[in-house]
DNA sequence: CATCAGGGCCCTG
DNA sequence: CAGGGCCCTGAT
């Protein structure tokens, strides 16, 4: 039974110029969640945001050049100012509305590779509209484990411990706080599929429900503290470290880490060599540290997801071996 | 039917 | 610091 959020604000938003709306709030190369929907132009997304359940949908209202962003926020009882205030900074912050974009396309236009990609998606900006804690449990469900079955490991932890909100005619998933998650045993998440990963969901929300993490210090700390602290983390090692530090804390400069799969597509890629007989992950990020010196997460972003677009299209055969579904 | 690796991480030796 | 084990699932 879901939730029905009768309440509804709007919000106005703009984002520096230049802005690519659907290639910023949609990000083809992410696993889909009943949390979200995208078509050109719009974004259903849910959230829950100082203990209260959102319904948002992002719409489009301007330009590539003259952006504009309507943002309408369903809710189960009227919001006060305050509140709509902190979360329209919110948003600006997990969206990176206010990120300038000038320096990296003036810096990287001439790329060859690059080049073209930057003027196909000009405006693009990296962007994770999870908190740090949801980002944590998504990492983890990604782990060791095919596209399907992480979708539905987080589909179940939605329906046991989630909400379902209706707004704007649809439905949708949401998440749950660590207070209602540090509830269950590990016995019961268990009981969910989730295999070995429940110690780790049982643990990481434990630190959150205790204090010993806290997203809003951690994001004015330095890289150094951020690895550090989110390392101390049980379940959470280099990779899910590195999706995160660029992901919810925005540190696009440094590839920090390379799995073995994303390896294989970037030798593809950057060295147009068979996948099954990858480059030294020591000279990929060689190659994107003289290249795109600075940006490197940037640069190998716009890479990466211009190619998932063109998936979405039509497949591309190299790829569809590595992307086990 | 059995076997195996998967978009890691922890722990042990 | 290398390598086995971990849960479950779908592919072979």
């Amino acid at each position: 039974m879901a939730l029905f959020l009768p309440f509804c604000e709007q919000i106005d938003f703009y984002p520096t110029a230049p802005f690519n709306f659907d290639a910023t709030l949609h990000k083809p190369s992410h696993f889909p969640s009943t949390d979200n929907f995208w078509e050109p132009g719009v974004r259903w997304q849910t959230m829950l945001w100082q203990g209260t359940l959102l319904g948002l949908k992002f719409e489009n209202r301007g330009t590539v050049d003259q952006p504009r962003m309507q943002v309408s926020v369903w809710s189960q009882s009227r919001l006060e100012p305050d509140f709509i205030a902190g979360l329209e900074a919110e948003l600006r912050y997990r969206y990176n509305l206010d990120l300038d974009l000038e320096p990296f396309n003036r810096a990287l236009a001439s790329d060859p590779q690059l080049g073209p990609v930057l003027d196909r998606w000009r405006g693009t900006r990296p962007m994770s509209y999870c908190s740090l804690y949801e980002y944590l449990i998504v990492a983890i469900v990604l782990q060791n484990a095919t596209v399907r079955r992480s979708v539905n490991m987080l589909q179940a932890l939605f329906d046991a411990y989630g909400a379902r909100l209706a707004y704007d005619g649809k439905e949708f998933s949401a998440y749950w706080s660590p207070e209602r998650l540090a509830q269950a045993s590990e016995e019961e998440l268990r009981r969910l599929k989730v295999g070995y990963r429940a110690k780790s969901f049982v643990r990481v929300t434990q630190a959150f429900v205790q204090g010993q993490i806290d997203e809003m210090r951690l994001r004015s700390a330095s890289i150094e503290e951020q690895r550090k602290s989110l390392l101390s983390l049980y379940g959470v090692g280099p990779a899910s470290v590195g999706y995160i530090l660029s992901d919810v804390f925005h540190r696009w400069s440094a590839m920090s880490h390379i799995s073995p799969w994303e390896q294989k597509i970037y030798s593809r890629l950057f060295f147009d060599v068979d996948p099954e007989t990858p480059v030294p992950v020591e000279k990929l990020k060689a190659l994107f540290a003289e290249r795109f010196s600075g940006y490197e997460g940037l640069a190998v972003g716009y890479i990466w997801e211009d190619l998932f677009w063109r998936r979405k299209h039509e497949p591309v055969d190299w790829l569809e071996r590595l992307i086990r579904l």
